[in-house]
RNA sequence: GGGGAGGUACCGAAGCGGUCAAACGGGGCAGACUGUAAAUCUGUUGGCUACGCCUUCACAGGUUCGAAUCCUGUCCUCCCCA
């Protein structure tokens, strides 16, 4: 492991406060900065995730890239796969209780989230742990002393608590213990600091309340805004469908970045984007300025810091002439059919798989959504003749492209 | 433990014996429009070998020519009392 130097109090600040909604309590924050600076002893700082969905998108980003900042600023960063919590399932976010998982699904899923999480974070500085290891030996007993130390009152002060009893919505007992849970994941790896979205806020209180009781020194909680999907108004989530996948194809990266409403431009600069720190108020004007074009860069910028420089000119070339020009893309996927079965238009949509039923295509057709050579097919029974041979774009609904090919 | 209310499509929510594949709203999808995959307007939104047929209204049975609607049992949720 190479060794860093920790820089001084007032550089570090400017980074981790970048984006950043609150930190309780930013005092302590400079005190423990101050002593770590003056020690070269580097913070343990703590994120938590959890594996029930294995697919990231910028909403994570917002948070992995706070904590790649500790790691690139010297500190000493934990990820902890939340493997033993998940299988309570976090009653934040979604109002409802999760279905618990199996131990096989939640390990297969921290793999995988470490394996996508390496995008933005350096693996070599990483530590990963998963909770299981100190919270599955827990025995009854530990669990009774543990729950001992938080109050009933404090828990339903909880914002979805307090919410869900309200609608007279489900609660069950166990949840209750997740928070506690979180936190004795601060008491057990002594964190100096633990990051997590504003949602997060009562859970990394709790760990800090925890580290007091058990008398240890008390973790600040740095809290990131949640980032707004791509619909402008719901936090970005996988269930909302307003999410911009880390893994996703560079066009439809670009495509959905540009389809944010013009006011996020801005806080998508700050808080997903690598861009420099003394860029940003310039960028800030821009947005207001001209956002058709600020916008652009921001879902160049985006494709680029997943995809390369390359693929992102790319996106931007298949943005300008499908949707723009709304020509016929360079790339499409291939469909190869053999003549002479009369194929109908239906089958041959369903065969792409870009519908899940031919009542579907069926519904596309008469809707004129589908065209083939730029022609509009709008007869639900229209079918190639049988014996034709040749090559046909067919282009499904807004964006979904394919070659036909008959042979 | 006792009493009451309720479980309807992706979500919320009507319907309470036929005219129900199920009103309405949200979401999704499509068309028009657009700097944009935004906003807005319009249409559409179970499946199929498709002007007809098949499977849906927690689950399993039953009554009836006919049930999402009535009866019985099971599972689940909420409220009040203890």
């Amino acid at each position: 492991m190479i060794k860093m130097s920790i820089p001084p109090v007032k550089e570090q600040l400017d980074v981790i406060e970048r984006g950043t909604v609150e930190i309780l309590p930013r005092e302590e924050l400079i005190q423990k900065l101050e002593q770590s600076h003056k020690t070269q002893t580097p913070l343990r700082v703590k994120l938590g995730c959890d594996p029930t969905r294995p697919d990231l998108h910028l909403g994570h980003s917002v948070i992995l890239r706070k904590m790649r900042q500790f790691q690139d600023l010297g500190h000493h960063t934990i990820l902890i796969i939340g493997d033993f919590t998940a299988m309570i399932g976090d009653p934040s976010g979604a109002n409802k209780t999760r279905p618990a998982l199996t131990r096989e699904d939640v390990v297969e899923n921290g793999r995988s989230y470490f394996e996508q999480a390496s995008k933005i974070l350096d693996p070599e500085r990483t530590e990963i742990v998963y909770n299981s290891e100190w919270l599955a030996p827990m025995s009854f007993e530990d669990v009774i002393r543990l729950a001992s130390h938080y109050t009933v009152a404090r828990m339903i002060e909880r914002d979805d608590f307090t919410k869900r009893y309200q609608n007279n919505d489900t609660i069950s007992l166990h949840e209750f213990l997740y928070p506690l849970a979180q936190g004795q994941d601060s008491v057990h790896l002594r964190s100096d600091i633990e990051l997590g979205g504003i949602d997060q806020k009562f859970n990394l209180l709790v760990g800090r309340h925890l580290q007091k009781e058990f008398g240890q020194s008390q973790q600040i909680c740095l809290m990131m805004p949640l980032l707004v999907g791509t619909d402008g108004t719901m936090k970005m989530s996988k269930s909302y469908d307003n999410y911009i996948g880390i893994d996703e194809k560079p066009e439809d990266m670009y495509g959905k970045a540009l389809s944010i409403p013009d006011e996020l431009i801005y806080p998508y600069f700050e808080l997903v984007t690598d861009v420099e720190q003394d860029r940003l108020p310039e960028l800030k004007q821009q947005a207001e300025s001209d956002p058709r074009n600020t916008k652009h860069k921001l879902a160049w910028t985006i494709t680029r810091m997943y995809h390369g420089a390359e693929k992102a000119d790319q996106a931007r070339d298949h943005f300008e002439k499908t949707v723009v020009r709304k020509d016929v893309p360079d790339e499409m996927p291939e469909f190869v059919f053999a003549s002479g079965s009369g194929s109908g238009i239906l089958d041959v949509i369903r065969e792409t798989g870009f519908v899940p039923s031919s009542s579907e295509a069926r519904r596309l057709v008469a809707q004129g959504g589908v065209t083939l050579d730029g022609e509009k097919i709008t007869d639900p029974r229209y079918s190639f003749e049988t014996g034709k041979t040749g090559e046909f774009v067919l282009k499904v609904g807004k964006r979904k492209f394919g070659k036909l090919i008959f042979r």
